[in-house]
DNA sequence: GGTTCGATTCGAACCGGTTCGACGATAACA
DNA sequence: TGTTATCGTCGAACCGGTTCGAATCGAACC
């Protein structure tokens, strides 16, 4: 592989020279410039990414840190690897992706090893035990998803405080008094996703404003189990005319746990779930929506990423970035059946 | 950061010594090396990865190229990516994630700057033109997934002629005499899918060994279509007793159609899909299928890149290994109902 | 005509590792 | 006792870029 020493030899001025001519970053005579440009294309010239690393201590590199967790919907968490890393390619960045299990032992080895210029992780928990490690970094990071403490780090994440508002007022609006709210299952929770209370609290209390009668559940996110759980909420509140889905795979099983029952949505009752577009399009899922926004969660963060990495000046607030949320409308509310 | 030059002056020895304690490669004293270690851990010391590339042309890093088309159902692929990551890491490798829509010019890019030791490519075309770029790079490539030409790199594929054989001997034995073939949609195959042709030749020919009638037929993948094309397709082969699907998507939805027609399999109807044992799980179908050994194919494509990455004599003839298909028993297939 | 300035180029140093050759000391061997 | 390996360590060079300071030169300025 040609080097920029071999560059400059054909080209016939001196290495530094070479550099400057390709990066522009001091003022090179036209015809140099162009001798340079000729030698660079016949020598088929890329310069080498370790060197320079070294140089100039950028990789043009993107870590980024995905959690998969047993019991949680896979398919939804390449919405957002690839908002991420092709928003990233837009940028000039490649994307380093660490899966590993011990999220704090990958982020502190790539970290140290200065393989990368920034991370965004994904999935973070309300405690999450990697932050630690990213203040202490040297490089700059982005959250998605909203720890509990966010000090000092930018966070990206769907405002499920207000998500969970607009469901109950969208159905509220059109009539509805007494719904049913299914969340993900409780070890979620447990595990720090702090945004399925944030959504759960913030509907509860605005149902309460507006008279409404909320019953929330947890739901397993297997779905051998969902089906049946469905179903027997459905028995269990045989006077809800509204149905609130903060769990994909329940939202994924609902179609033919309605048609068992003979039900349509909304015509009998009027359904509305949370999760993106794709992945509605995936499964054809023609549920009304809160969309997830995971696409544009993941570009909003690789934005502030790089302009952290590449801003000189680190004086930047830290910032705080929920999405509100908007609704796909497909048609699953209407207003409530009448009463018999 | 503390580099090697830290280390040395810490430990009271040469770069040179620091460097051969820490790696092996001379033998060094006890004391010297105990000195070492001890300057490692007071100063926390991890080398930079980039100085090492550029001195040892060696990254241990490997790039995956992923390759998402329209209309093919992403959430499959992230099998493939967590089973590369995930064995590259315990092979001491990371995980460059390139989804570049651009293969061609991204491999190039990424070759040519040194940033990996070798390639994965997934979803590979039956005449894919990153190919020719793999064959002239100086890193090694495994390919997941067989293309036409696989001359001179390493191919982990499913058999999917045995798959379509298996297919139709499984039912046959079962005493089924009509089946439908529900392939891919006609684009896959056209984009260099040639894996939905091979299946379905292999299981015709073997269908008209046994004296079976097969009809095989493309379906859209996806899901408002593929519904309706389903009951279509029943409707048009009312004696149809068996239904193998080669198509993902015709999977997911088959449930309700099969609900919507009072039919339930096997009792009325064998089925046998193909798709993996994680995607099965996920959306909890319940059908007997073909296990498409996502995973497995990923870490055997790892393990082949790192021993060429590693292996000093590049001696080793390229090899194309085809995974015998294993069927993942789920109940979906019986005798076929009697005759009325 | 001497000075200043900007444009252009070069040489050298540096980034942080690895590795080759040399050298002194010690042990094994004849 | 002289010779030869072996062991342990060091210094220097190298990997392939970038960047700083200095040198050259012609134009502009006083």
């Amino acid at each position: 592989m040609a080097t920029i020493g071999d560059v400059a030899r054909v080209a016939g001025v001196s290495r530094s020279t070479a550099s400057y001519a390709l990066s522009g970053k001091r003022s090179i005579s036209a015809e140099v410039r162009a001798k340079v440009e000729q030698a660079v294309r016949s020598l088929d010239y890329t310069p080498n990414a370790g060197a320079r690393a070294l140089a100039t201590s950028q990789t043009k590199v993107i870590g980024l840190l995905a959690r998969f967790l047993e019991d949680e919907f896979a398919p939804a968490m390449l919405q957002y690897i690839l908002g991420v890393t092709n928003r990233a390619r837009e940028r000039g960045y490649d994307t380093l992706l660490l899966t590993d299990e011990d999220g704090v032992s990958a982020l502190r080895r790539i970290s140290d090893s200065r393989m990368v210029d920034g991370f965004i992780l994904l999935n973070v928990a309300e405690n999450d035990d990697r932050l630690g490690i990213l203040r202490a970094a040297a490089q700059p990071g982005s959250l998605v998803g909203l720890p509990g403490d966010p000090s000092g780090i930018d966070v990206f994440d769907l405002d499920f405080v207000a998500a969970g508002r607009l469901m109950v007022e969208t159905l509220h609006e059109l009539g509805h008094r007494t719904m049913i709210l299914v969340s993900q299952p409780e070890h979620v929770l447990e595990r720090g996703g702090a945004y399925v209370s944030r959504l759960a609290n913030a509907a509860q209390d605005r149902a309460r404003e507006l008279g409404v009668e909320l019953h929330h559940h947890f739901a397993p996110s297997s779905q051998p189990q969902i089906g049946s759980e469905l179903a027997r909420l459905l028995d269990a509140h045989p006077d809800a005319t509204g149905l609130l889905l903060n769990n994909e795979a329940a939202a994924a099983a609902l179609p033919s746990v309605l048609r068992d029952r003979g039900l349509t949505a909304p015509e009998d009752i009027s359904v509305i779930g949370r999760y993106s577009d794709d992945f509605a399009r995936t499964f054809s899922l023609p549920y009304t929506a809160i969309d997830s926004a995971a696409d544009e969660l993941g570009r909003r963060a690789v934005e502030r990423l790089v302009s952290r990495i590449e801003s000189t000046s680190d004086a930047e607030p830290p910032i705080v970035d929920l999405i509100t949320p908007r609704i796909d409308d497909r048609g699953s509310t209407a207003v409530p059946p009448a009463r018999h």
